[in-house]
DNA sequence: GTCTATATCGGGATAGAC
DNA sequence: GTCTATCCCGATATAGAC
């Protein structure tokens, strides 16, 4: 029973985790997964039917890694600042440590927009309320109507985009993966610092 | 003569173009070119010979438009904030009228590393120059040893990140189409503001 | 449940006629 | 220079034995 269902459907999503997180799901290979699996291309097939229905698997599984202490800090009963510090040491973080994540799940978007739709809905996100909480927020502590959708898309834009655009930056800058690894690292502080100096630029903000 | 060499291979480069630019290139498919084109595969490869030549050249393109005026922007002889203003206009508008270009690049640098090695070799960046204009006009400027790569990597972020991501955002808080193109006009304005005031967190930095 | 062998198809590339 | 027809490989998927 070692081999049976628990242990090898297990195996094959650790499997096609990898491949699909570097290749994406026109890159991967029924083949490379099973080899990764240590299995056969049949057996993939068995468990999951098809490779549509195992990227959706990893898809699924990437999200919600990604997202899941989001919306919880998001939600969170505290003051905008207060929120974005938090935001930012627990994203910095998890991005740093995850690096494939986000460019698999933008990605995804691009190569299987239709395939993935289901799973955004399943993930009740709520889109109204998100919207509601940020303006709400941002009137009552700044008093302004300052769009603050553009506060979070930066503060997004700040943790992903090195992150994603690495191998871009790198080949730009010829930089090592060590001292890439550095820059990430700095990130952390650094960030935090870019971002609260910004901030202040609604506090003074009398556009109300 | 009018279907002969000249106009051909510029319809050719051309349905490549959108063809590429939306796919990638494992996504994209020869036969799908050359529908796009008016013509059939055969003819493909004869003015190309392989699927590799083709994006080579598309993604020569893309990549000179994308980097053409940034290198003389970031060579001319203006203080930082006045380069980092200029730049943020001008990137803001070339990226908002071109969103699947930066897409287009950052996936080319997943899917075909080493292919495209040479083509940054040819476009003569010269990376160890290009770290020392940064950092020495941080220092004489703001008398601070910060590492003022992380500027100009926020300033990257806070321009490309949003387009790029764009299929995603939209996902997520169910923006239409317009809304978001709104968002990425609302930008122009919004990112100067938001770097500028950023900045001063350098001004006061103590840490010579 | 797991394997080997095979069906089936799609896509890049080439041959050869015009 | 442009077309039709075809080759050929690689990849997903399935049949069927164990």
């Amino acid at each position: 029973m070692v081999n049976s269902r628990q242990g090898t459907e297990e195996k094959i999503l650790e499997a096609a985790k990898k491949v699909f997180h570097r290749k994406g799901f026109e890159g991967a290979r029924m083949q490379e997964i099973a080899d990764e699996a240590g299995i056969n291309k049949a057996l993939l097939h068995y468990y999951f039917r098809s490779k549509e229905r195992l990227f959706e698997s990893v898809f699924r599984d990437a999200f919600s890694q990604l997202m899941g202490r989001a919306k919880e800090i998001f939600f969170s009963e505290k003051p905008l600042k207060e929120k974005i510090q938090t935001f930012l040491t627990h994203y910095l973080e998890v991005i740093t440590e995850n690096a494939y994540i986000p460019w698999f799940i933008l990605n995804g978007m691009y190569e299987r927009p239709g395939q993935l739709k289901a799973i955004f809905e399943q993930a009740e996100i709520n889109p109204p309320q998100l919207m509601e909480q940020l303006r709400s927020q941002v009137r009552k502590e700044y008093h302004s109507e300052i769009n603050p959708f553009h506060i979070w898309l930066n503060v997004l834009s700040l943790c992903i985009f090195p992150v994603v655009a690495k191998p871009l930056i790198r080949e730009i800058f010829q930089l090592p993966e060590e001292a890439y690894q550095q820059i990430l690292e700095q990130r952390k502080t650094e960030v935090p610092r870019f971002v609260m100096q910004a901030l202040k630029a609604y506090e003074n903000d009398e556009n109300k």
